[in-house]
RNA sequence: GCUCGUAUAGUGUAGUGGCCCAUCAUGAAGGACUCUCAUUCCUUCGACCCGGGUUCAAAUCCCGGUACGAGCACCA
């Protein structure tokens, strides 16, 4: 029998590149969105939300939403500055621009219009059990008395939730799922609630203290999501449930849910648990200086630390979209982004525990080295051989024969550099250096083990504009922060 | 407790019944190149959680176990 089929097989053996392939996808109608509460400008994991989700949408000639779910302003208020810090960092992160900006507190009429017709449909109640209370009806599979509102009493109710008759914690809007529904979390689960935004006004200008009733994630993102087009949802796994519950909604409102994919947690090895209104609290009492203070795990610190919006990208596109729980050493993130800077970073000497040496025997001028060794065009840095001293780091200072890069062999006694010969002349030690003239003092700036230290040292002058980023010869890679000052990015 | 999910080298990842004594990257070790402990290149090391079952054939399907994670908030 011959069996055709098996042969046209053997050929494919590739190895998949990139995201996996969208399930129900058509080129150009693919909508996607990210959604971050602006708690906080944007950390190291958000990216992996903005990069996954914006590289499909590009891959599949498609659209990226970026939408603030900014629904809760007590828990966990938004921060008004991070609106725009978040647009910023994702157009840094992808290279463009999302197609679309939704800012869900902006949407609350629509929501409104969607709680209604849910209570007037009959597949949703108002709930005045406590919470409680209802977490008895939970767990026992019994339904609360308020399930069986007429949907006149249901609508009277929600009006006494919207003018304030009720407060929070008296009502809640819930959804008609089943009480003997296998899995509880899907139970009859809440949908809008309210606030007190007179004590907690929403600190957006314009909503304010403007709404009591706010709905709950589930309820607005499933809402904004049809309201939008989405058709694809890619979110962590701890959403799982969520996916089941507005699955639960959209069949009450004869919708189709998204296609949805999950990722599991990412921990980076080397940095606790940080969370946003931690680090916001953190830095409000002073403990750090700001959102970008090197030590913390946020898209600006690691931008300012010279970390790429590529490398970032890059990174997140390996790790894939795995529903695995992983950990990884944060040395992988730069082993790409060495990939992405080291061939453009021009090379520096920087010296650290700078000794200051005389040298004695007969030379040249000046001496050029290669601004990159790589890219001989990219020319030389050219040191000024007078009389003048020269600095070694102190830890080359203690050995007894060194080659100056570039320059000589040379002898070392006290203070005095003895030259010994021009050309390589044994296996000695290569070591940086620079003439006194060619330097000033500098700092380096390292965060490592959750704290920041300061190198002093003599750095070879430049006039390289803030942000590059350079190669501090046998030290490693760092960014411009102005021209004495470097912050080490990794080795 | 109830519910849901995941399990491939040190770390990530490919693989959806025969191309697999398992891919790629990173890491480690060694080497080449190089006037940086950089970059680049080469070599080597190293894994299908455990136990059953289905099948001619299982990393891949089924069942059980174990481990880890998540949800059961009037947070997102």
């Amino acid at each position: 029998m011959e069996a055709p089929h098996l042969l046209e097989k053997r050929e494919k053996k590739e190895r998949r590149e990139g995201l996996p392939e969208l399930k129900n996808a058509t080129k150009g109608k693919v909508v996607l969105r990210f959604a971050p509460n602006p708690n906080g400008p944007m950390s190291f994991g958000h990216a992996r939300g903005m990069v996954i989700n914006g590289s499909y949408a590009k891959e599949w000639d498609g659209e990226i939403i970026l939408r603030f779910d900014d629904t809760d302003a007590v828990v966990k208020p938004p921060l008004p500055s991070a609106y725009e810090q978040i647009e910023r960092e994702a157009e840094w992160l992808l290279g463009f621009k999302p197609h679309r900006i939704v800012i869900a507190s902006e949407r609350i009429p629509q929501y409104y219009q969607h709680a209604e017709d849910m209570l007037q449909r009959g597949f949703g109640y108002v709930c005045q059990c406590s919470g409680e209370v209802f977490r008895e009806f939970r767990v026992s599979k019994t339904e609360c008395p308020c399930r069986n509102n007429s949907e006149r009493l249901n609508i009277e109710l929600w009006n006494n939730m919207l003018d304030g008759t009720f407060k929070p914690g008296d009502a809640v809007v819930r959804v008609k799922t089943a009480m003997d529904l296998k899995n509880p979390a899907l139970r009859d689960w809440p949908a809008l609630r309210m606030q007190d935004t007179v004590q907690h006004p929403h600190p957006r200008p314009g909503i304010g203290s403007k709404y009591r009733v706010w709905p709950l994630l589930d309820f607005q993102s499933a809402v904004e999501d049809h309201l939008q087009g989405v058709t694809h949802i890619i979110r962590g796994k701890d959403l799982m449930d969520s996916t089941r519950k507005q699955t639960l909604l959209y069949q009450h409102f004869g919708w189709s849910y998204p296609e949805t994919i999950y990722w599991g947690r990412v921990k980076v090895h080397e940095w606790g648990g940080f969370s946003t209104s931690q680090m916001r609290r953190d830095i409000e009492s002073g403990e750090f200086s700001g959102w970008d203070d090197p030590r913390l795990p946020t898209l600006s610190a690691l931008k300012k630390r010279g970390i790429t919006a590529s490398a970032l990208r890059n990174f997140w596109i390996e790790l894939g979209v795995t529903q695995k729980d992983i950990s990884v050493p944060i040395s992988s993130l730069f082993a790409h982004n060495i990939k992405c800077i080291d061939d453009d970073a021009p090379r520096l000497a920087f010296i650290r525990e700078p000794c200051k040496v005389q040298l004695v025997g007969e030379h040249d001028g000046t001496v050029d080295v290669d601004v990159h060794p790589n890219h001989p065009t990219r020319g030389v840095r050219t040191f000024t051989m007078d009389q003048g001293p020269l600095w070694i780091e102190r830890e080359d200072f203690e050995k007894q024969s060194i080659r100056l890069k570039g320059f000589a062999d040379v002898s070392t006694t006290g203070e005095i550099l003895t030259i010994d010969s021009f050309p390589r002349s044994d296996r000695r030690p290569i070591v940086h250096w620079a003439p006194d003239v060619n330097t000033k003092d500098a700092t380096l700036i390292v965060a490592e083990d959750g704290e920041i230290h300061r190198i002093q040292g003599r750095m070879e002058s430049h006039e390289y504009p803030v942000g590059t980023m350079v190669q501090l010869e046998r030290i490693g890679y760092g960014r411009v922060l102005d021209d004495s000052t470097v912050v080490f990015t990794h080795a």
